[in-house]
DNA sequence: TCTGGGGTCCTAGGACCC
DNA sequence: TCTGGGGTCCTAGGACCC
């Protein structure tokens, strides 16, 4: 059997735990840049704020319910996330921290406990330790244990925790879930699939497999064994190791001239460094971008990439960003407002690996890795010790493109400076 | 005025190998 | 006259996830 233990609209109730005066009141965590809602309390749902709306599209409705609204404020959640994972993590043998706000536990041989009991002590526990309110799914497979915990979060009746377990259980659950609200359908399939006729989950677990696998391919054959209950997605206890890195970020404002525009690929560049060092791999291909809003008219959109293999893996910040700087200088065109940009590494290996410092012309003029790395390590040392950006490459710079973050909560638990006050 | 960021997997087709 | 069989790697495009 599996748990999926997911957090109640993470976002906004991580601001609430130390924000109890918004409990009850509606409150929306806005993306990057402030430009789309992208979490939402429960009373902000029912208000018809939809997920993803634009800011300015529904100002209005905000402003007249009286809407908490928040910028995204990664630190607090990412620190949230892990007290809520380390919680959950003493719950199962083994478990996956499948995304920021959920984990799959493991609970094979758990078959003599009571799962419903066990689900709300798992509830009511991470509550104690974090704050954040959370709903538990119990199933023989983890699409099966999605769509229970799903079941528990939209009826009340379950109080948070919903298992999965006999037939009859399962085929009324299936009826209940629309097939594009099932783990693995997403928009283009679950209008294909009502258009053939297959409305719900149990339909679609009661179609024939030789037209799943004919249309939908693996990847919907897997969904549908999940659904009849044989489990094809195994539990990964393990990160895979990553295959690409991407630091892309819209701007606050618009911008034209390269000099901008390189101090925001610089930045980005320093980050994919940092992402590469942490995670002990080294890139053989950059590549940059810089696009102009897509909203624009067509004749003023433009969407510039260029890719670079590298003469010999690195992790280094500044042959990253030398690379980067090349890029942009190629792909750059004047005349166009550009509002966003970004660096990708691929042909990842890991750091380590034999041979991994061999050049076929090693006296090639980029081969610095070998001279930069003390430095790199110096750097990242002191930015862990001193909060990040403490040091930083001349080149990379926020001046120009910084992102608005207008309503920004503080850093309750990861900045001292920032902790809670409590006055009497 | 204003519209997020970061990933993965699968397939088909072309180029290549012995 | 006739033209195999089995495979890998790479890329673009399309789908999906949170």
């Amino acid at each position: 059997m599996f748990a999926l233990v997911d957090c109640n609209n993470f976002y906004a109730s991580c601001e609430r735990v130390f924000n109890p005066a918004l409990v009850g009141r509606p409150v929306v965590v806005l993306s990057n840049n402030d430009g789309c809602v992208i979490a939402r309390s429960e009373e902000a749902k029912v208000l018809g704020i939809g997920m993803g709306a634009p800011e300015f599209k529904c100002r209005e409705l905000l402003l007249r319910h009286g809407v908490a609204v928040f910028s995204s404020n990664y630190p607090l959640y990412g620190d949230m996330s892990s007290r809520v994972m380390t919680t959950l993590a003493g719950f199962a043998p083994s478990i996956e921290v499948y995304s920021i706000d959920e984990s799959f536990l493991d609970l094979s041989g758990f078959g003599r406990f009571d799962l419903e009991r066990y689900g709300s002590e798992i509830r009511r526990t991470v509550r104690r330790h974090t704050g954040i309110p959370v709903g538990v799914g119990i199933a023989a497979t983890k699409t099966l244990a999605k769509i229970a915990n799903r079941i528990a979060k939209k009826h009340l009746e379950y109080d948070g925790v919903c298992v999965l377990e006999r037939d009859a259980e399962i085929q009324r659950a299936l009826k209940l879930i629309a097939v594009g609200d099932i783990w693995g359908v997403g928009r283009q399939w679950a209008s294909f699939l009502q258009t053939n006729g297959i409305g719900t989950a149990a339909d679609f677990a009661a179609a024939s497999p030789a037209w799943i696998r004919q249309h939908m391919h693996v990847t919907g054959a897997r969904v549908q064994a999940e659904l009849n209950g044989h489990s094809c997605l195994a539990l990964e206890a393990v990160r895979p190791v990553k295959k690409s890195i991407c630091t892309s970020r819209s701007f606050g404002r618009t911008v034209r001239s390269k000099e901008d525009l390189r101090q925001a690929v610089a930045t980005f560049a320093g980050r994919c460094a940092l992402k590469l060092r942490r995670e002990g791999l080294r890139t053989s291909l950059v590549t940059v971008f810089a696009a102009t809003s897509r909203f624009n008219h067509e004749s003023e959109r433009y969407w510039g990439t260029r890719t670079l293999a590298l003469q010999e893996p690195s992790q280094d910040s500044i042959v990253l960003l030398n690379a980067a700087e090349q890029l942009l200088d190629a792909l750059y065109q004047p005349g166009y407002e550009y509002r966003k940009a970004g660096v990708l590494l691929a042909g990842l290996n890991p750091a380590d690996a034999p041979g991994a410092a061999l050049s076929l012309f090693p006296e090639a003029p980029c081969t610095r890795d070998g001279q930069h790395r003390k430095l790199m390590q110096i750097m990242d040392a002191v930015n862990r010790r001193y909060g990040h950006g403490t040091i930083h490459l001349a080149a990379e710079e926020t001046e120009a493109w910084k992102p608005l973050q207008k309503r920004l909560s503080p850093r309750y638990t990861t900045r001292w400076s920032e902790i809670l006050e409590v006055h009497s």
